[in-house]
DNA sequence: TAATGTGAACATTTTCACAGCA
DNA sequence: TGCTGTGAAAATGTTCACATTA
C-alpha cells in the first residue's frame, strides 16, 4: 500500500534517516527541512517535497519531529527490526565487512560467512560462524535469509550467485567487478570501488 | 574543452569502459550500441546519445571500433595513464584495499598508506610504505598526489580530511559514515556500505 | 541491410512561487 | 513570522521515430 517513490528520494530519505540519527542523540526533538537540507546540500523544497510521501508529518512554523520521521522512514524501509544477511567470500573485504560495526550499528544482523576455502571455516570468526560454500543452501533455508553480499573473486561471483539465488536469496549485494546474471526476481545491487574512484577523478579540477 | 556530461552519463561511460575491456581481450573489433545496452540491461538509443558525446565515433553497419572507444573515454576522464591515490586509515577495509588487486588492475597506484597507530607503521605492507598521519603533508606535496581513500574510523574522518585537504588533496573517496566538511574546491564522493544495504532492502519483494 | 545519429516527444525530477497554518 | 505543503513551471534525462550512411 505504500506509495511509489522516485529512486534519488529513496536514496535521500536514506541520507536524511542517517543524518537524524546523529540529532536525536543530541536530543534535539524537533528540525526543519532547511537544516536537513544544508547538511546534505541540497534545496529545502526537496526535502519537503520528498517527506511528503508520507503525508503530512510537518508541523507549520515548528519543523518535524526526528523520533516520528526517524520512525516513519525506518517503518517504510522495513528498517524497524534487525535485517539478517550473510556474507559470501571470506577474503580482505569480507573479512573487513565481518569485522565492521558499521554494520551492527544499522541492525544489520550477520548470521554466517561463507568460504570455499576449506581453511577459512571455523566454528568462529568475529563472533560469527564461517561455513563451506556447500551449505549454503541448508543454512539459507535454515535462517530464512534473504540478503547476501557477495565477496568471492570475479571467477566463481556467477557460479556462487546461482547458488544462492536457488537457496532463496532475494537480494545480492555485489562487491565483484562481474554483472551477475540472474532472474529478475532477485535484486542485485552492484558496488564498484574502481568506478567510484573513476567517477571522483572526473569531477576533479 | 571537453562537453559538459549529465552525471548520469558519466556513470553509464565508465560502466561502458569496464565492459567494453572484457571484450578487447576477447579479440573483438567492433561493438554494437545494442550489444553493450544488452549488457548492462539499458536501451540501444542511451548508449549512442551518451556516446555522441565524442562526437560521431560509431561506423554505421558496423558498430563502434572497441579500441577507439576505449581511448576516447579513458582519455576523457584521464584514464590514459595511471592515476596515484593514497590510503588514509589502515584498519581492516583499508588493509583490503591495499591488498586488493581491484585497484591494480584498473591502473590506480597506492603511492602510500597511513595510520595514526604506530604499530602499523611499517616499511612495507603490501608491498605500499604505511607512514604515520603526521607525513600525510610532506608526502603528498612531494607525490603530487591528489586523490585520497579515507578509512578512518568516522571519530577522527573530518580532521583527517582537513589535513588532506591542507597538504592538496582535491578529491576524497570517504568510506566513512561521516558528512566531511571542506572547501568547495576538493571533491567529496561517499561510498556507506549500509545505505547501499537499505536501498537493495528497499527493492526485494 | 544493419547499423549510427539526432530532432522531437515524452517522462521524470527539481525548483519556483505562494497559499495555509501554528 | 517561520515554517510546511503543493500545484505549476522549468530543467533534466530518456525514448521514439526516422533520416542517413557504409
Amino acid at each position: 500500500m505504500k506509495r511509489k517513490k522516485p529512486v534519488p528520494t529513496v536514496k535521500r530519505l536514506l541520507m536524511y534517516l542517517h543524518a537524524l540519527e546523529n540529532f536525536v542523540e543530541e536530543g534535539k526533538e524537533y528540525i526543519s527541512s532547511r537544516e536537513i537540507a544544508q547538511i546534505l546540500e541540497i534545496t529545502d523544497t526537496q526535502v519537503r517535497k520528498d517527506l511528503a510521501f508520507f503525508g503530512n508529518i510537518g508541523k507549520r512554523g515548528k519543523g518535524y519531529s526526528v523520533n516520528a520521521m526517524i520512525k516513519k522512514i525506518k517503518k517504510d524501509f522495513g528498517l524497524t527490526k534487525g535485517v539478517n544477511v550473510i556474507i559470501v567470500g571470506i577474503g580482505n573485504l569480507g573479512t573487513a565487512l565481518l569485522a565492521s560495526d558499521l554494520l551492527r550499528k544499522r541492525k544489520f544482523k550477520i548470521v554466517a560467512g561463507f568460504d570455499s576455502d576449506m581453511r577459512k571455516v571455523c566454528k568462529d570468526c568475529c563472533g560469527i560462524g564461517i561455513h563451506p560454500d556447500s551449505e549454503i543452501t541448508t543454512i539459507v533455508k535454515d535462517t530464512g535469509v534473504k540478503i547476501a553480499i557477495l565477496t568471492t573473486p570475479g571467477e566463481v561471483a556467477q557460479e556462487v550467485s546461482e547458488k544462492l539465488y536457488n537457496a532463496g536469496i532475494k537480494g545480492i549485494l555485489n562487491f565483484t567487478p562481474v554483472k551477475l546474471n540472474l532472474p529478475s526476481d532477485c535484486v542485485i545491487h552492484n558496488v564498484d570501488f574502481t568506478v567510484e574512484l573513476e567517477f571522483l577523478k572526473y569531477f576533479i579540477e
